[in-house]
RNA sequence: GGGGGUUUAGCUCAGCUGGUUCAGAGCAUCUGCCUUACAAGCAGAGGGUCGGCGGUUCGAACCCGUCAACCCCCA
């Protein structure tokens, strides 16, 4: 079997991914093991895969990967979420670069183009996730629109109606005018903005004398319906009573007393326009105030407004402050800054709205879902996410639920002509209860509500109805089997910016429709920045491609460079060296590999230095693997990861291998015993264990190199390895020994010895040797080490620990340089002395430390005492 | 304005119950090596007032207070 010099990632990355499809070990299907459950974050249908998805998704398969080896029926769901805006936005455009306008096209015409839309592109990004690894059961996959997936979206709307959640009502919304349809609150994202704060004068009714009002939105005065001022402000109790005239449309309207009202804040006088902020609204509401709507679905100046009719709500802002400015009506403009919001999709500024919108009441719903996580039924990891989570749901507010676009679950509301409104999910349904209501009532005119549900509201269900569709409407005592046996799941992983918008809703929906939570526990990711902090984003163009990653480092490469800097929860600050680091890992593993494969097996006498590597590593391996299993139980990914690696390539690669190596003669290299060989072998198979999760490409390459197998037996569906218990004796031996090695490789440096030049070395032995001598003779390149009870003249002396060691040099021993050495050494452990008899002799320290402590502080004195006592003796020797 | 978080080596991060020679890891840097698996490597070295100040304690990177900078979420 010939091995190329280099691993060569693109074609084992395609062979071995068809090989575990071919084989299914992907799938998964109910049996008598116990399920270990992913349900992916469905990333939108018009997505491509960015960095976010690479680390969320990579977490995902590593966990999915272990838990299958483990012995789990591991099972993670794929599908995509069909993002109403994001989707019906693109399609617009695309259409639009058809010289097609949306306004032109029947509703069932542009939905049947967004359908062709997510036909033809709707899987490249699932497929950009098999290019990264990802073990998903394919035949799994869903999408929040198939018929089923919708259906169950219907029925959870209805229900929750019938269970008068549901209500319809004119509300304050976000609107956003470009893509004319409401957002959620979550959708507006707020931007420091620079304004102008426009002082304008509104006279008094039949008067001279004015009220200054301060307004950053003068486009709004024709929506205006009074004026507003705080009682306790003195400069307006004099106007009690009064009225003002709003300027362009000459209105009257009256001055109100509101606490509401900042008196420090600009003149101290608000102009108040119901229609147009939220705050305005409320006041409104409790003064009972007129409702004008300036404004059209499109931002433009409407018909109610009586001036400026049509025209754009900013070219207005300007027209309408230059023509108050001839009137004399400003007194003044501030530049200020404010805080704007705009449309996480369209980008446009958004627009305080009153509509008619649906809503779902949140309060009595939300109730189980704090509990869960309060009550640490869901974990959230890491936890510092539950104060985030609480104060969110303590303090939540209604969720609309309808948004005005035609992509995505059409709301099952129905009216008549007379005003009645039904809900079901069929026209002649409704038919039937309207005419409950209404004898009258003809079945054409019957119109379906326009606006289609939130994305949310079909997401937030992802993890019941990806396994049972039926579930809502036959409720979760006749739950299907596969939902039964794999909810609630295990874990998810998403961004922490999604902690409301889904996880949250997922508990709700989970706790209302099956009583159970949806998953254990939540792994939040972070966000992934650049070099400089900054959010990864197509417009700043500095997100890397990850698939022009993958190519340039293999997927284990970037796998591994994603995770070595991901602490949990905190965001990741992304640097393509990462991605280096992990090619440079599968490299060596590549090469450690090459390394065992190249030895001769002979009858020869199995070295000493390999019987020590050898039980040695075997106890290494045992305890560096309790401590990975313990990082992936608390969820560390980045600490098992940064284990593994120093496990391979530190423990395995740097010491263990090196110790088993066989020598050269003439040019040679020795051949090696059959049972080192055979050793080294099944360690080689336990490392590429724990390191399929991370790399599992060359792993699986590897594996087949390895030895012959059957096709069916891959690392993928092996077991994951089992801890024996290990020898804490055996690994201090051979950790004194590294220590030895490393002091005397510093030595050979300091005294330019090259590493060719066999040494002597003695050990001063009081009883017990402190090392394995055949291990430091074959890494430190000894001729011999033995014990001696006499000093060693001539040599120079090395304290490892509370051990002693001579060093035989051919070359003469400097006196001046050693003496400098040795009192350096000297000078460090008498300071160590004093501050540990500082400690000893502070009688409050004696009485109040734990005896664990005090012994270790009585070691510390008694140890450094001997140490000094023979530095002082070989001082005293030069 | 309200809530949450972060601040430890040049960079990215650990540091779990306050106590081990506890100030750590990886990367980067510097020095020496093309030593027959690997220069994508090997061997060695340097590098920090644990954001500032104050407090609690025999003892603080860790607990408390305060100030500062940065980030996130919600208004």
């Amino acid at each position: 079997m010939s091995l190329s010099k280099t691993y060569r990632p693109a074609e084992a990355e395609t062979t071995w991914y068809n090989h575990w499809l071919k084989h299914k070990f992907f799938s998964s299907s109910p049996d008598q093991r116990q399920p270990y459950t992913i349900v992916i974050p469905p990333p939108n249908v018009t997505g491509v895969l960015h960095m976010g998805h690479m680390l969320n998704n990579t977490i995902q398969d590593v966990l999915i990967r272990r838990a299958r080896m483990m012995g789990f029926n591991a099972c993670w769901v794929p599908g995509t979420d069909h993002a109403s805006i994001a989707t019906e936005a693109k399609v617009v455009k695309l259409l639009a670069d058809q010289g097609i306008k949306k306004a032109d096209l029947s509703r069932e015409d542009f939905l049947k183009h967004a359908w062709d839309w997510k036909e033809k592109y709707g899987g490249i990004i699932l497929e950009q996730l098999k290019k990264l690894g990802a073990s998903c059961d394919w035949d799994r996959t869903k999408f929040t629109m198939d018929p089923e997936m919708s259906d169950a979206v219907l029925d959870v709307f209805i229900d929750l109606h019938n269970k008068g959640h549901i209500y319809r009502g004119v509300r304050m919304v976000n609107w956003d005018p470009q893509g004319k349809t409401a957002v959620s609150d979550e959708e507006v994202i707020h931007k420091e903005s620079n304004s102008k704060l426009v002082y304008v004068k509104y006279k008094l009714e039949n008067s001279e004398d004015y009220i200054a009002v301060a307004t950053t939105r003068p486009e709004t005065i024709m929506g205006d319906t009074a004026v507003c001022v705080n009682p306790k402000d003195e400069r307006y109790t004099h106007l009690k009573g009064k009225f003002v005239i709003v300027p362009v449309v000459n209105r009257k309207v009256p001055i109100i007393f509101d606490d509401y009202v900042d008196a420090s804040f600009g003149t101290g006088a608000l102009k108040v326009t119901p229609a147009h902020d939220i705050n305005d609204f409320n006041l409104g509401q409790r003064h009972k105030l007129a409702v004008i709507d300036a404004l059209t679905d499109e931002g433009k100046i409407s018909e109610a407004a009586g001036a400026y009719v049509g025209m754009d709500r900013f070219e207005c802002r300007k027209q309408i402050v230059k023509d108050l400015q001839e009137q004399g009506l400003v007194l003044k403009i501030e530049d200020i800054k404010n805080k704007v919001g705009y449309s996480e999709r369209t980008n446009a500024v958004i627009e305080p709205k009153l509509s008619m919108q649906w809503f779902l009441k949140m309060e009595e719903l939300s109730r189980p879902a704090l509990e869960a996580v309060t009550g640490g039924e869901v974990n959230l990891i890491p936890d510092k996410f539950i104060n985030t989570y609480k104060h969110w749901m303590e303090n939540v507010r209604d969720w609309c639920i309808s948004r005005q676009l035609w992509w995505g679950q059409r709301i099952p509301a129905w009216y008549d002509k007379a005003g009645n409104t039904v809900v079901c999910k069929t026209q002649e349904e409704a038919f039937l209860k309207l005419q409950a209501l209404n004898s009258k009532v003809s079945k054409e005119e019957i119109k379906q509500d326009e606006d289609v549900l939130d994305t949310w509201f079909s997401s937030w269900l992802w993890p019941l109805t990806v396994f049972d569709p039926h579930v809502i409407k036959n409720g979760w005592d006749k739950a299907n089997a596969e939902l039964k046996y794999y909810y609630p799941t295990n874990d998810l992983v998403t961004a922490p910016e999604i902690l409301f918008f889904w996880v949250a809703r997922m508990i709700i929906a989970g706790k209302e429709y099956t009583g159970e939570r949806p998953f254990n526990n939540v792994y939040l990711t972070g966000i992934v920045r650049d070099k400089l902090g900054r959010k990864m984003s197509k417009s700043l163009g500095n997100s890397p491609d990850p698939l022009e990653l993958i190519e340039k480092y293999g997927a284990d490469g970037v796998r591994v460079g994603m995770l070595l800097c991901s602490p949990a929860g905190n965001d990741l600050m992304f640097d393509e060296s990462h991605c280096e680091q992990g090619r440079n890992f599968w490299n060596k593993v590549w090469n450690a590999f090459r390394l065992i494969k190249g030895f001769e097996i002979g009858e020869v006498q199995q070295s000493e230095s390999a019987k020590s590597a050898i039980t040695w590593f075997e106890n290494k391996f045992s305890e560096q693997l309790n401590i990975i299993n313990e990082h992936y139980d608390k969820y560390r990914m980045s600490d098992a990861l940064m284990a593994t690696y120093k496990l391979v390539w530190d423990d395995f690669c740097a010491w263990y291998l090196e110790a088993i190596k066989p020598e050269f003669l003439d040019g040679k290299a020795l051949p090696i015993d059959k049972e080192t060989y055979t050793r080294t072998i099944a360690f080689m198979e336990n490392l590429l264990k724990v390191m399929h999760p991370w790399m599992p490409f060359i792993t699986e390459e590897l594996w087949h190199q390895v030895k012959e197998r059957p096709e069916k037996d891959c690392v993928i569906v092996t077991e994951w390895p089992k801890a024996a218990p290990n020898n804490a004796k055996r690994l201090q031996t051979i950790e004194t020994s590294k220590d030895l090695v490393a002091a005397l490789r510093n030595l050979r440096q300091q005294k330019q010895i090259s590493p060719k030049i066999k040494l002597d070395v003695h050990e001063k032995l009081v009883s017990e040797t402190s090392i394995d001598a055949a291990f430091v003779i074959k890494l430190a390149n000894l001729n011999t080490l033995h014990p001696t009870k006499e000093k060693v003249e001539g040599a120079i002396n090395l304290v490892i620990g509370t051990s002693e060691f001579y060093v035989s040099l051919t070359a003469g021993i400097d006196p001046e340089e050693e003496k400098k050495r040795l009192v350096k050494d000297l000078e460090y452990n008498k300071g160590f002395l004093r501050t540990v008899q500082s400690k000893l002799s502070n009688e409050k320290f004696v009485a109040n430390a734990k005896p664990e402590v005090l012994a270790i502080e009585r070691k510390k004195e008694s140890d450094a005492l001997s140490k000094i006592k023979s530095l002082e003796e070989q001082l005293a020797g030069l």
